[in-house]
DNA sequence: AATATTAATCGTAATATTGCAATATATTAA
DNA sequence: TTAATATATTGCAATATTACGATTAATATT
């Protein structure tokens, strides 16, 4: 079917599923990188650095932008993106969260 | 396409997205955080517990043992699975690498 | 006003993912 | 050996994702 049977999760579990999605593609974690390493970033420049074409770039910074994890401001006729710091910090402490499980050795079976 | 350009991107990127992208669905989420929480579990309670066909649950049990983040243990008719420790500490380098970059939020354009 | 620049949106082709019924495989029990 | 049990695999339908050319929208420049 293609379609997550999302109704029978826990909301926590969508949630960290769906924070996970939107880094489970190698251009999304460029862009990511890119903003913590620049700070600041046209989309224009995004596109030259990370190589795909300007719709597939402003594609996947739609869906940074539709998690707020990127915030975008119009200058001119550029777009000026970075981080939305609040909301990664959000995002951290729910991944961390499921990340950070305590592995208990004992009475494993493998 | 529907098929991402990994060799535009660093290995550590391509890294990241595998990971992050097997987390990306809530069944696996459900299936790893039920593995943490009784330790050690067969095929056949997680099917119970998370309530998709057993084909379903037998095709996420192989992406998450592709990744090396379970291991499983024929006992008799039964498969029991766990988390593979080492793997899964190693994991949470790499995501950690990615999530926890700093944010300078001097010079951000918005 | 006309043109240039930048980014977003639309449309579409190629491929991937999800879910399950049906079936296969492997082990144990009778 | 046969039947029962548990899990894996196959095949397929429905949907999602990725990528990009073409176009549009918005602002700047001349």
């Amino acid at each position: 079917m293609g379609l997550a049977k999302t109704e029978m999760f826990t909301d926590e579990q969508n949630k960290i599923a769906l924070f996970a999605k939107v880094f489970g593609h190698p251009a999304r974690v460029a862009i990511l990188q890119q903003l913590f390493k620049i700070n600041t970033c046209y989309c224009g420049d995004l596109v030259s650095e990370i190589g795909l074409a300007q719709p597939t770039i402003s594609q996947h910074l739609k869906e940074l932008k539709n998690l707020g994890l990127v915030k975008g401001n119009v200058e001119g006729t550029s777009v000026c993106y970075c981080i939305d710091a609040e909301n990664w910090t959000a995002m951290k402490a729910v991944m961390a969260a499921f990340l950070d499980q305590d592995i208990t050795t004992t009475n494993s079976c493998c």
